[in-house]
DNA sequence: CTGAAAGCGCTTACAG
DNA sequence: CTGAAAGCGCTTACAG
């Protein structure tokens, strides 16, 4: 007995009196081995209890079947989402999923990237902390590792992505708001978030529209968590010109700012209207129910790993440049929805304000 | 120019002009090669842009430094949160966190396993779908690989655990409901779940109350999703001798039922009061609040990790039994809470009733 | 159908 | 401080 905890292919070999290419062969299918034998190792190979060693076959120049995942957060619903989405389709393609985190932290981020590099994953889905990362760009090339990006592009790149319509989905809401006849619609985002593609798309879309309708428009990154979005409030509603509408730009300071303006007794949409980005459970059973633009989230991630499998296969193929459904930066759009509820002022209508699934 | 993507080691001696041994030095730290040589080689290594490749490290009998999870699913916030902590807690650690989702299912927490095992992952965590299951301590043990358990035990095994007091937290809320004067008290769960060991505590925490209190213990567990809430609820609601509060076992599960109540316009707690099983984003801010026996869900993660690490330390030093925080079956419990909110019948207080952080 | 042998890219005594 | 060499556990031509 040996002090090794598994057994080697070797040993299997040894106790079935044939030699390793038997083995390996019987191991990977039983091609072109006589029945007899076949038999024989497998008994063997159970007795053993034997399990082959990924990292020797990884070393022989085989597949890791492995994909990295590298998002800010996996406890954001969004992310979480989208990570679940991913690893069914890993799953579905026999590949397992290391799973990191960035913090939106581009060093974070290149820590991870690396990391997956010396792991040699076979792919990469990635929701980059910045759009514009000439190093992690670099490093992607030189690893010349399929990658997707998701949420959130690579500029100067030729890395393919899925990415919601952020401008579009904001713009509309903003409109919205203001189709509604309010005038000081302000824009909230999360402190350190402004920077973030996804975020700067978003409040770019609310200055439009608000330009467009000749609006001054009002944008407050500077929210941190619960307690400042109760703080910030209290500022903008008893202070000077107070805004009649918030467009909250990220699913977590919607909820906020709605807990917010529970706890205060400010009224919605009577007193400031409100709508976020991104829906959630229960938006549409609080009370008021809260209007939101809506991401395709499970589809974002499912689509982003597919893409991935698509240029897995297609790698060792012609290296055509697989552009089906993609514009002619890569990108392929997510629409958004504008889910129409109470919150903005819209009066309520319970065809729109079933629950969802 | 070579064809591989990747420089090797020995591209790097050769172009530095030393042997493998010393790149390898390098690579480790730097020990016993001097200050000229490491310069050099530091350099080709920059150069090259030279990435060790893993599956050689470990194949030399280094560890993995991966840690395996198996949960249900990471899309379900409790998990995403422990997911999280545990993907943390490796990342402090150097590790890198494979994540699988099992679905309940043990077959494919089974196939995952072994999967994980292939890989040589240095340890496991998981929350395993049935709390028995010989097939996988065998497994667990042949692999001879640190495993902890969390939000369910492993019985029958010597695998440490991570565990809420869900027994105790479900009495607890029964109680409270029972205090209030409450008769008709309906234990509600989700289908296929009555077997998990946490949702079996928790009716068994229920039925213990019940019982305690001389009152007829109603248990259903055949709710599927949301649709199959609300046809449960009108069934109970409109029907003979229906139930005066509802206990609902789960997350999810709570908010179907709120979602499906509000719809039907029932009120709480006039109509039926509500206790659930979970905290959550807005229970504090939905009319009425919610009341709910809260885990510490991040907490749970972080002491899974951290418990596993503990183990991968000792792991070649003196094989003591570790028992610090457990019982003796080596479960590590954790408190659960009863946040006391409206929808019990409890009276409005603002200062029970703050949002959470 | 079968097996001996080379080699994947590292690490590690061992000898200098 | 340095390097030649063996070996980790597989796969894969190659020869039979």
């Amino acid at each position: 007995m040996k002090k090794t905890p598994h057994a080697t292919l070797a040993d299997v070999a040894r106790e079935a009196r044939v030699g390793t290419s038997t083995v390996s062969r019987v191991i990977r299918g039983g091609a072109r081995v006589s029945p007899d034998t076949l038999e024989r190792v497998r008994a063997v190979i159970r007795k053993l209890d034997y399990q082959p060693n990924d990292a020797a076959r990884i070393l022989k120049g085989e597949r890791t079947k492995t994909i990295g995942l590298i998002v800010p957060s996996v406890a954001d619903p969004f992310f979480a989402i989208c990570a679940e989405a991913a690893q069914e389709t890993s799953r579905s393609h026999g590949f397992l999923l290391i799973v990191t985190c960035s913090n939106n932290d581009p060093r974070v981020e290149l820590e991870n990237l690396n990391k997956l590099v010396q792991r040699r994953v076979d792919g990469l889905l990635l929701a980059p902390a910045a759009s514009r990362n000439e190093e992690l760009v670099q490093i992607l090339n030189r690893a010349s590792i399929p990658v997707v990006s998701f949420d959130r592009p690579i500029h100067d790149s030729l890395i393919p992505s899925v990415v919601s319509t952020n401008f579009k989905g904001a713009k509309e809401a903003t409109r919205h708001l203001i189709s509604h006849g309010y005038k000081r619609i302000v824009c909230l985002g999360m402190k350190g978030e402004d920077s973030l593609y996804t975020n700067k798309e978003r409040i770019r879309g609310y200055r439009t529209a608000m330009q467009e309708a000749n609006l001054p428009p009002k944008v407050d990154v500077s929210i941190n968590n619960y307690e400042s979005a109760e703080l910030a409030l209290k500022a903008y509603l008893y202070g000077v010109n107070p805004p009649d509408a918030i467009f909250a730009i990220r699913n977590l300071l919607t909820i906020y700012i709605f807990e917010a303006l529970h706890k205060l007794r400010v009224r919605i949409p009577k007193k400031v209207a409100l709508v976020g980005f991104d829906d959630f459970q229960l938006a549409s059973t609080v009370n008021p129910s809260i209007t939101v633009v809506k991401q395709e989230m499970e589809l974002m991630g499912k689509m982003a790993a597919e893409l991935l499998f698509e240029q897995l296969t297609l790698k060792h193929q012609s290296s055509s440049k697989m552009t089906n459904g993609a514009d002619s930066s890569g990108v392929r759009w997510l629409e958004t929805e504008l889910i129409v509820r109470e919150s903005c002022g819209c009066r309520s209508n319970s065809s729109f304000n079933s629950p969802r699934k």
